[in-house]
DNA sequence: ACTGTAGCGGAGGCACCCCTCCGTTTCAAT
DNA sequence: ATTGAAACGGAGGGGTGCCTCCGCTACAGT
């Protein structure tokens, strides 16, 4: 809401190095990290990481200096995006709005395979995540909910996680993981 | 439908050896393997399968050959027993049939962790057991649907693969899995 | 009870992964 | 251009898992 609303974005960027060098591997990483995480869960082989980043498991260690640290940096930059977006479509009609954000929630392609571990993840960093999560989507479905488009009778977290889970599936193709979504959040709807 | 409906079960049981410790080893790998798989998916180390079964890691190579083929054994089984749950419930209300398998389909420990995994699975087995569990589930949605109780732009595999996705999602507790279950189930309902 | 054989278990070779440590390289401030 | 400090990379030790192979065990048929 305000200009830098989310404390996880100031985490992440504040490990990143200042040197050039320093600061292209660790980019670099990260986005290695993602698409490891990605194709392997949240087991993904480190060296692997580090080779796909091009860069030696040394310096994955000295920017990472265990898995958590790496999991979690990657996962707090999505949910940082995602709360981003939550802002642009605040003002779409309720339903539509919540809809929207959900699809994207979707989109995460990490947070796609690591959802389900990082919605019980304990750590500090995980809490906020989650809580930066909940404050960008919990309106959402809070106005959905007030409009009289979404049912009462149900937390805003047992909805996310019905999406997780859908998220975490295998599909034929993206056509019927969409047509599913759609299914379930008709289960969602209010009116029956 | 007939006397014996899922060659599945034949299969598997062909496997089972005569000898009596052998026969004893079997199953208890089986036992072990089942309870691997559930905690740690279908990539839970076979040498721990073998030390909870209580047998050399020889022996479980001798039964199942490759990994594989522990993994088909299991879930076989459990695709077995769901099928005979289908005509269990046949008889039942068609909706209240629908669900009552659909939560039984939930039960499943194997499934729940791997099941997205088996859903994509190319082998023969993988292929007869999705067969066999099309055959016994999908005419309970398609009486469900023409008693206009399912709603009829979605198929079968739509629905399994929308549950398998539930299914395999962390939850607080089971009270919180049941009622995201039902929620998604809402949106398959005829009648908005 | 005897005995041939199916079955047993685990040592060991190979592969991969984790993580540390340190000699070498590269940056950027002067 | 010089130079000190920060960053680099990968060798290597320890661990675990995969799977094979073979000397030992115990079952079942006579």
């Amino acid at each position: 809401m305000t200009a830098q609303p989310f404390p996880v974005s100031e985490i992440v960027a504040s490990r990143r190095p200042h040197r050039k060098d320093a600061a292209r591997n660790y980019d670099a990483l990260l986005a290695a990290a993602r698409e490891a995480f990605a194709e392997h869960g949240a087991e993904a082989s480190l060296e692997d990481v580090a080779r796909r980043a091009g860069v030696g498991i040394g310096t994955l260690y000295r920017n990472f200096p265990t898995r958590r640290h790496l999991f979690e940096s990657v996962y707090a930059g999505e949910v940082n995006d995602l709360c981003r977006f939550a802002e642009e479509v605040a003002d779409r009609e309720p339903w539509e709005a919540l809809t929207a954000w959900l699809h994207r929630f979707v989109d995460y392609t990490v947070t796609k395979r690591a959802i389900r571990e990082a919605l019980d993840g304990e750590s500090e960093i995980f809490l906020a995540c989650r809580e930066s999560m909940y404050a960008a989507g919990g309106p959402l479905f809070e106005r959905a909910r007030e409009a009289g488009r979404a049912r009462d009778d149900i937390a805003f977290d047992d909805l996310l996680r019905m999406v997780a889970g859908i998220t975490a599936t295998n599909f034929l193709d993206d056509a019927q993981r969409d047509r599913v979504l759609s299914i379930a959040l008709d289960g969602v709807r209010a009116g029956r």
